[in-house]
DNA sequence: ATAGATGCAAACTATTTGCATCCTC
DNA sequence: GAGGATGCAAATAGTTTGCATCTAT
């Protein structure tokens, strides 16, 4: 059923279903959370895929928009399976790197006025928007 | 003038006026835009400080929030003098790297707004908002 | 058959750490 | 004088590149 899935969105975007790939991208499908390149390594163990094939995977699927960069502020990057039905943002906690994520259709409406205004762009195609702050479980140490 | 300014801010974070912090913090406020270590670098040019140095001192400045960092996806973290005053975030062309400021009062509704409904999190100290896409100019090529 | 995908080794870039010395307060 | 700040060298982390080989279409 989810492999299914994947095979199609691969195919969508005229990408190889090679073995390396489907295996990186159910990792994403399956992971609620954004994930790093280290992370994924860690998934993979037993499945001999080289990092170098990680970090390229990632590349092919950032570009047709399949997965999407999250900046945590946590020493490497973050990539997140992109669900249209779910769009959200992440909140942080730069104590003990807790995530909670959170929805903001305004986003969009704040887009939108940005390019009204703008007199160099017309074009906006991504955007980071994350919180960072202190957990309720941290706040009390 | 601006030398005074320089050395309030430094005083007010109990921060020692270095000659390399304040050479450093003197690039800051007279930038407009973010800038990366590899720029304050080509700034400093002359002047004999350390690469390690702008580091430090950058993590010194970034604690009391004299500074922020800013992720423009460019490789290297950017930072920028923290103006009270003047609250922005960026707008990035992916192709060209050219920056624009644009104010987002809203941002600040929202933050409220994610905080009524978290049950994890009641504090935020700092946000991430920058748009990426494509200028006027490079969407014509 | 062929263009794209992968593995391996090596290069590169960004950033951090340890330690001795120096300089503000 | 004391503790923070700096320089230097070296280590570490994250990411990219070149090239030969492999594989999905």
């Amino acid at each position: 059923m989810k492999n299914i899935n994947i095979l199609n969105i691969l195919k969508k975007s005229k990408l190889k279903a090679t073995s390396a790939r489907i295996s990186i991208l159910e990792i994403f499908t399956s992971e609620s959370k954004p994930i790093s390149v280290e992370m994924i390594d860690q998934k993979l163990k037993g499945k001999r895929i080289n990092q170098v094939t990680i970090y390229r995977t990632i590349e092919s699927l950032l570009k047709p928009g399949i997965i999407g960069r999250v900046d945590l502020r946590q020493g490497s990057i973050f990539y997140e399976f992109i669900d249209v039905h779910d769009h959200h943002h992440h909140i942080v906690c730069t104590n003990c790197n807790l995530i909670e994520d959170f929805e903001s259709c305004q986003v969009e409406g704040v887009i939108k006025r940005v390019l009204e205004k703008s007199k160099k762009f017309n074009v906006v195609n991504d955007h980071s928007f994350e919180l960072f702050g202190i957990c309720n479980v941290c706040i009390k140490k």
